[in-house]
DNA sequence: CGAATTTCCAATGTATGCAAAAAGCGTTCT
DNA sequence: AGAACGCTTTTTGCATACATTGGAAATTCG
């Protein structure tokens, strides 16, 4: 039995849960595709009892959507919606690198490090560069010492990579991510909050346009 | 049968949630109190399964917390979570004021208004107090037009009145609310974003130190 | 008398049964 | 041919049964 991959997770629900955003953020569960419990209880063989509580929190976190009834999709990123992540994004961004500026000690500094160490190494791929980037800003969430900000960036980063669903293909790697990384390492580094902020501020904002111009292309030129 | 009071919810779980979030907020449900499924199906009478929605969803709300097994009580607030939610708050309140700002049209303002009116008519008890302070900053939620930030503001506004189940017995009406919110709707009237923000940003820490002296006197004299 | 252990019980995790509502679909009527 | 109607099938909402885990209490031993 088991569940073969994934962390060991303590309650099944709590597991198809992690599992189901991680399709949700590497785009395995395209945008308005349908979603039911009967769907997730044969995809992790699971009852529909964990399955409903996975469906019920995601429903909640806004990653699916219901459709009159209570049926679900996955919730379709159109561009007033990537408006309000990324609003909501430079806030709660803003907010991490000024507190993680303000906490850091320097095992958090050397951890970060490492990560940026990584990140200069390069990378072949997108998952690769996506993955490195997630390590990057989960760490600066945990520095932050402050559940809702890790929680609430959390779910707005995964929400930010479905947009990446609505426009496949893209390879968006680009190189300004190193720079701005390295940018906020320092203020962070120098405990100096408000460029820390300034710094995130700058890195959510060129994402956003990125994102937003791709998700334009694609609505310009649809089917 | 029916449920008696409350706005008609369509399911028993979204119901119970409601509900409880309700009894959280007026300290009904005192923090370190234990809640278990049991008691949610009295005193709601429904099964297990309603139960077990609300209390999950309360959960990775951050307003119940786990102690050990599964078994969840309310959340206690000390002062580095009180911290926390105010942090939190700041951001997210201040990008709500500013969305305002850019978006009411004259309806909202007039919404915005009634309920100023209905502030300066003053108010005999706290609850009544509570009641339209929640109107108000509500209303500024919706304005905003940002889902994430609806959903957020709404959870931490429920958080920091937790805070006063910590410190019960304490009115806590003040007049810099009345002025506050008056600034807050003019710079929104006025369609000035940073000035709102500032206003909303200068708000919230009366309300941090308020809130945060309340938690210190109870944490320097307890029992 | 206090501490450790064992036993019992309560609460949660999971699965499933039942009924109602909704979607899908074919048929029929205009 | 198109639209409207009714039936079937699916899916969800709610309730409950079963098993397992953790805690509390009572008992026993030092």
């Amino acid at each position: 039995m088991a569940s073969s991959n994934s962390k060991t997770e303590d309650s099944l629900g709590e597991a198809v849960y992690a599992k189901m955003r991680e399709l949700l953020r590497n785009g395995t569960l395209a945008p308005a595709e349908r979603v039911s419990e009967q769907s997730l209880c044969k995809l992790f063989d699971v009852s529909r009892t964990p399955a409903r509580e996975a469906l019920q929190r995601l429903l909640s976190e806004g990653f699916l959507t219901t459709t009159g009834g209570g049926r679900m999709i996955v919730a379709t990123i159109d561009i007033a919606r990537a408006e309000e992540i990324y609003d909501m994004r430079e806030a709660v961004e803003c907010l991490a690198a000024r507190l993680a500026a303000k906490r850091a000690q320097t095992a958090d500094l050397i951890e970060l490090r490492a990560i940026l160490a990584d990140q200069e190494k390069g990378q072949d791929n997108e998952t690769e560069f996506l993955a490195i980037n997630d390590r990057f800003h989960r760490c600066i969430y945990r520095i932050s010492n402050n559940r809702y900000v890790q929680h609430t960036a959390e779910i707005l980063r995964v929400s930010a990579e479905m947009i990446r669903g609505e426009t496949k293909g893209r390879y968006d790697y680009d190189a300004w991510s190193l720079d701005d990384h390295r940018a906020i390492y320092e203020a962070i580094e120098n405990g100096d909050g408000a460029a820390a902020e300034e710094a995130a501020r700058q890195h959510v904002r060129r994402g956003r346009f990125q994102r937003l111009a791709l998700l334009l292309e694609r609505t310009d030129a649809p089917a």
